[in-house]
DNA sequence: CGGTTTTGACCCGCGC
DNA sequence: GCGCGGGTCAAAACCG
């Protein structure tokens, strides 16, 4: 399963990364979500295998029934959409929402303590979290700084700022859930400080790997990685190995190369196709890599 | 050139 | 006080 973590790490920032232009944000109360979600019915309409996934979402949205909140669950692919109070410091909002996101993960986290004043920042902060692919995806445009193993789940933590507004305190986090790997549990803390991007603009401060989900072809630092085996690692970097163009041909090739073996590309397709699947939401894969 | 990602190091709060 | 874990910084590399 470690293995799996590890492979699937990379699409996290390619989906994180607002790149589609599809995107809206959850966040602006003014979003028209009409033609979004519309759109969601249709990709899943194209795509039955999704509504399986659906169901575990479903199941999550019971479980987190009692943090439903000031901000809907848009939809049923929607699992979770929370808030916390407004006047929370930044700590406890974090902590708060490390329970919440623990809770989903099936984790034991000791209780949030009672407010306390922290001795950080006093900035004022919201936290929404939204758990599926769609929710991933935001008009907003996010810069990574920084990704951490998370004790008790085989999955990172990605970090993310908003990048399109110098100053603005807007905050994003990315993990996925491992209870079901197909979830992605995203933490936003703090306000945009500027107003909501225009979905073109929204994609001008990304000037790297815009539309492409597939992973940066040249990446080959070693991750200090605590969390992967060497096996996943020199997975993931195959992959980012990889351009566009010859991504297929790969998974074709029975011999992709693990550090300590080798495994039947079918395997791989097995893998990657569920990403394809879950990058299906979003609408980036469908075109590179129809569903089958 | 200006943007991003990666990742080791550092900082800080919390629990013991 | 110390260790642990999570969050952030910042330099280097990468990309269009």
């Amino acid at each position: 399963m470690d293995e799996f973590a590890c492979l699937r790490d990379w699409d996290l920032e390619a989906i994180v990364r607002g790149s589609t232009g599809e995107a809206i944000t959850m966040d602006d109360p003014n979003a028209d979500f009409s033609y979004f979600f519309s759109e969601q019915d249709e990709l899943l309409d194209s795509f039955p295998e999704f509504s399986e996934t659906t169901r575990v979402l479903d199941d999550l949205e019971e479980l987190y029934k009692p943090f439903y909140p000031v901000l809907h669950p848009l939809s049923p692919h929607t699992i979770v959409t929370t808030s916390l109070p407004i006047n929370m410091e930044p700590k406890q909002v974090i902590k708060a929402s490390e329970q919440k996101v623990a809770a989903l993960q099936g984790l034991k986290v000791p209780a949030a303590p009672k407010c306390k004043k922290s001795k950080k920042s006093q900035n004022k902060s919201v936290v929404k979290q939204v758990t599926t692919a769609e929710g991933l995806d935001d008009a907003w445009a996010w810069r990574k700084y920084g990704q951490k193993p998370i004790k008790g789940s085989p999955y990172p933590r990605s970090y993310y700022r908003c990048s399109s507004s110098k100053g603005c305190l807007a905050r994003k986090q990315v993990e996925r859930s491992h209870l079901d790997p197909a979830v992605f549990l995203v933490t936003y803390t703090a306000e945009h400080s500027h107003p909501h991007p225009t979905r073109r603009n929204s994609l001008a401060g990304t000037t790297r790997k815009n539309n492409s989900l597939v992973p940066p072809p040249t990446t080959h630092r070693h991750q200090k990685n605590t969390n992967c085996s060497s096996k996943s690692i020199e997975v993931q970097q195959s992959m980012n190995l990889k351009k566009e163009e010859d991504f297929t041909d790969w998974l074709d090739d029975d011999s992709a190369q693990f550090v300590d073996g080798w495994i039947p590309s079918s395997d791989l397709e097995k893998l990657i196709g569920l990403e394809c699947q879950h990058f299906a939401l979003d609408g980036g894969f469908t075109d590179d890599f129809p569903h089958p």
